[in-house]
DNA sequence: GACGATACGGAGACAGTCTCCGTATGGTCA
DNA sequence: TGACCATACGGAGACTGTCTCCGTATCGTC
């Protein structure tokens, strides 16, 4: 709340200033080696003393939610661009899934969090999970009508999939294809279906 | 290598000791409290000093792979069984897949580390790792001849994606039927075949 | 320009991993 | 059985990382 100033009252412009820098230099941080690297580091390389750093962002969490909160709205917006180009509900699903995925990459290390925070309701993080949970849910629910995605599959494990695939693809072998072949896994699965039709995309797993 | 004394030189009765009665311990206290527990921890419940904990396992991860030696015969006696008794080449690969997500689950965050092992194989428990997709090979390469399962797919991958639907389980909700929505995914994916005949098993995830 | 509220910095408390070395113990050979 | 040496033990402590507390500096206002 008040992130801005323009809350309940007016944050001190040192402050306002420290917030943004740092959440500068943790943007960068995060990008450079992921997210578990030393929270005294950022606070150096941001110029503050430790206590300033956890003055804003009591936690590694809290600095984490802060900063994926400025990547909500792109998120947001490539929700809106499927919703609004895209007529076919199993693409659009699938497309929205690619982007989750996009989003969960921005930094290594990042589906860690996000799983522990789906389990406690009381962090920051599983508010925004929840938000893309509530969208993925929209997108599955029109995929579902159309016939185009099974009626068991609930929005939270197909979130909680895409995060996996997330985690799972830092495993993967770098120079092969395994990135696509867990999502393509996740949409058809490993079984060809019994009467022997393939599903569409299911003989190779790019596109 | 000489872990039962019979090796190149006998062990000292005390050193043997005490590497049988600490992975006891630490065989109960992972189960207890999840593999992140304090290792210091484990020395003095243990009743030994951190420095003969270290001197027997050189970092968490060699005790763990330790540990988990010793579970592998019952994972080969399963696939065994399996091997023997099922006809069924699907079957018998999700029966396998079914026995490796309950080995994962031996202790509490055990898919981080072997994730972690799949990128380095200089881990010890890459080792195991690797014999188990070798396993997972034979068992999928088997369904593919069968034409079961879906030819791209490659057993890294399937590994790769068992340890992480065991990674995402720990997230779901205990009370719902979220773990075996998760299997079920990867075994059929969330789109429905494009010519509307339901693969087995997909309409509701149990079994 | 002075004063009170607010935020800063960094020393340090605390927890965890892992090492080093003086000491104790086990095994062997006379 | 006793002595000797290789081997293993224990725990103090070095090091790293998280997070707190409080004396000091800065901001905004009157």
């Amino acid at each position: 709340m008040d992130e801005t100033g323009t809350g309940t009252r007016r944050m001190r412009t040192d402050k306002q200033r420290n917030r943004v820098h740092i959440l500068e230099v943790a943007e960068q941080f995060f990008a450079e080696q992921g997210i578990s690297g030393s929270m005294d580091a950022i606070a150096k390389r941001a110029g503050v003393g430790p206590g300033t750093l956890y003055r804003h962002f009591p936690n590694r969490e809290a600095l984490l939610a802060a900063l994926l909160q400025a990547r909500d709205e792109q998120l947001e917006a490539r929700r809106d661009a499927i919703q609004r180009e895209e007529s076919d509900s199993s693409a659009a699903l699938a497309q929205w899934l690619d982007a989750l995925s996009e989003w969960v990459t921005a930094f290594d290390g990042l589906p860690e969090p996000l799983r522990a925070a789906l389990t406690q309701d009381t962090s920051p993080l599983a508010i925004t999970c929840q938000g893309f949970i509530t969208t993925t849910d929209r997108f599955l629910g029109a995929a579902q009508r159309d016939g185009d995605a099974k009626s068991w599959v609930r929005a939270r494990d197909l979130f909680l999939s895409t995060l996996a695939a997330a985690w799972a693809r830092s495993a993967a072998l770098a120079d092969e294809s395994s990135p696509e072949s867990l999502s393509t896994l996740m949409r058809s699965g490993w079984q060809t279906p019994v009467d022997g039709t393939a599903p569409e995309g299911s003989r190779t797993p790019q596109t």
